[in-house]
RNA sequence: GGGGGCGUAGCUCAGUAGGCAGAGCAACGGGUUUUUAAUCCGUAGGUCGACCGUUCGAACCGGUCCGCCCUCACCA
């Protein structure tokens, strides 16, 4: 890397030595390389072009070169002759290297094996790089430099780059849907004084200057419906949630949460949104049925909706009900038992025998009230909330109720749930049982992972090839 | 936190019954005025993740540590 850097460090003192800019300010006036491509074919032989790249492949025949420079959406390529250039500008090209930055200039025609190519008039360094990329064919196989120089990984591997596209059109469509559907999208605090809205351990940090503990959201939940309370009918959110857990191909401590509340409605209100979100995203990339994983997945709608007990039934063989039974299973299957309450203990089993066969999708819905501390309970059944889990490819996707209104009940619950260590709650949001003793309508309120969506639709594995960024360890 | 795998040149990878550390691309010098990952001739490039140990001798064997991947647990 020395003499690499070395090498390069000292092309650009001979280029500062000749009076060329090394770091441009600007560049204007110029056609992405995509636009230039397209137009060709009814262009006239010379049109002449400008467009900027990053050279990726420079191939030297004496007194003459091909170059190949890539933009953001293509790569063109260009051909230098020592004779159709000025000599200061054959001067800088025989200093630039592979990854430099550069602007060009000239008219188009194509080679005898047919390729559109400009024939460079006019050359100007914008960037000169000090360091070498990855190489060309094999490009950037190792994760760990992957991860943590981003982007290399972006310069090396096209399909990199289409992922993170991809994912910024799937946000951009569910936002679309979500404004079509009359919803305003809100920005809540990331920093709460008393972190709720899920049961997750958080992150805790401190404000110097009010001298108070301050933690990183779980779930923006209790804030959105604060909202609602206020007025605000149909309300959204797409940020960041953090939670101070175990990382995993699933997993990252930090990651992108939909939450979507919405007025007069319930939960079944809520699964018709989810579908119509999620099946709107897939139209909108083109995407009916995909494989991921080995699993076929039909996004056609309407899709499966099958009662937790049901499925609990299904696939435990047993009835829900028969506790000694669930128990004794639960033990042979070495779940933890002792001191955890009886619909955590079927809820284990029920993550580990029923779970793994949603390839979906499919809504599991209405749960045992007690996995569910802010929704309502069932009108049919008062074990039972209403409550829907949305699982696609054996991952949980997305997570829905009847927003729990009462504000007396809703004491009660986080009370319950103070009571229970288990669940990890800090304190009671006094602040929000407030706000639900002035009123707040009835609601379905709706969480979609989005960055487990869009591993599905991108088809990516790992959360981390979805995440630019995602958290690694210091090196 | 437990278990398994991995870490060799800028990049992609070889290499060990323990005996001078290799290739391709990239780089450097020279030749080549229509090439397409890889033109020809030549040159240079390494703390083999780190440290400790075993050994006459360690990239290779043992130990500790660091980092990444997978998996289990916690969880979501």
């Amino acid at each position: 890397m020395n003499k690499e850097y070395e090498s390069r460090l000292s092309k650009l003192n001979k280029l500062n030595a000749l009076g060329v800019t090394t770091f441009a300010y600007e560049y204007r006036e110029f056609s992405p390389i995509q636009t230039i491509l397209y137009s060709a074919s009814d262009a006239q032989q010379g049109a002449v072009y400008q467009t900027a790249g990053r050279i990726t492949a420079l191939r030297l025949h004496g007194k003459a070169a091909f170059i190949d420079i890539k933009d953001q959406n293509a790569k063109i390529q260009v051909y230098i002759k020592k004779d159709k250039i000025s000599e200061e500008q054959y001067q800088v090209f025989e200093l630039l290297d592979i990854a430099d930055i550069i602007g060009v200039k000239g008219g188009l025609f194509r080679t005898k094996t047919g390729e559109i190519t400009i024939l460079a008039e006019k050359l100007k360094l914008l960037t000169k790089s000090l360091l070498p990329l990855p190489e060309k064919w094999h490009g950037l196989q190792d994760v760990n430099i992957r991860y943590r120089s981003r982007y290399l990984d972006l310069i090396a591997n096209p399909e990199v780059k289409n992922t993170f596209i991809g994912r910024s059109h799937i946000i951009k469509s569910i936002r679309e849907y979500l404004d079509k559907q009359n919803f305003i999208e809100v920005e809540t605090p990331m920093m709460h004084p008393i972190p709720g809205g899920a049961t997750a351990r958080p992150f805790i940090t401190h404000h110097n200057t009010l001298d108070m503990d301050l933690y990183l959201r779980v779930a923006p939940e209790l804030y959105l419906k604060r909202l609602l309370v206020g007025g605000l009918e149909r309300v959204y959110e797409i940020n960041r949630n953090f939670r101070n857990e175990g990382i995993s191909i699933q997993h990252n401590p930090e990651f992108t949460m939909l939450e979507a509340y919405q007025s007069y409605a319930d939960y079944t209100d809520m699964m018709n949104l989810t579908e119509g979100i999620i099946s709107y995203v897939a139209s909108c990339l083109g995407i009916e049925k995909i494989t991921y994983e080995n699993q076929k997945i039909d996004f056609a709608t309407p899709w499966q909706r099958k009662p937790y007990l049901n499925l609990f039934e299904e696939y435990c063989k047993l009835k829900w009900s028969d506790r000694k039974e669930v128990i004794a299973k639960a033990k042979s299957l070495e779940l933890p038992t002792d001191n955890r309450q009886y619909e955590h203990i079927a809820n284990d089993l029920f993550e580990k025998l029923v779970e793994p066969n949603l390839t979906g999708p499919i809504f599991i819905t209405d749960y045992p009230l007690s996995l569910c501390p802010l929704a309502k309970r069932h009108r049919k059944d008062p074990d039972l909330a209403e409550r829907f889990e949305l699982f696609i490819a054996r991952m949980e996707i997305a997570n829905a109720f009847s927003e729990l209104n009462n504000p007396l009940e809703q004491k009660a619950r986080f009370e319950e749930q103070l009571k229970n260590k288990a669940d990890g709650m800090i304190s009671l949001d006094d602040d929000y049982i407030n706000a639900l003793l002035h009123g707040m309508p009835p609601a379905g309120g709706l969480g979609i992972g989005i960055d487990r969506l869009i591993m599905i639709l991108t088809n990516q594995p790992s959360i981390r090839d979805v995440i630019l960024f995602p958290t690694l360890r210091n090196q």
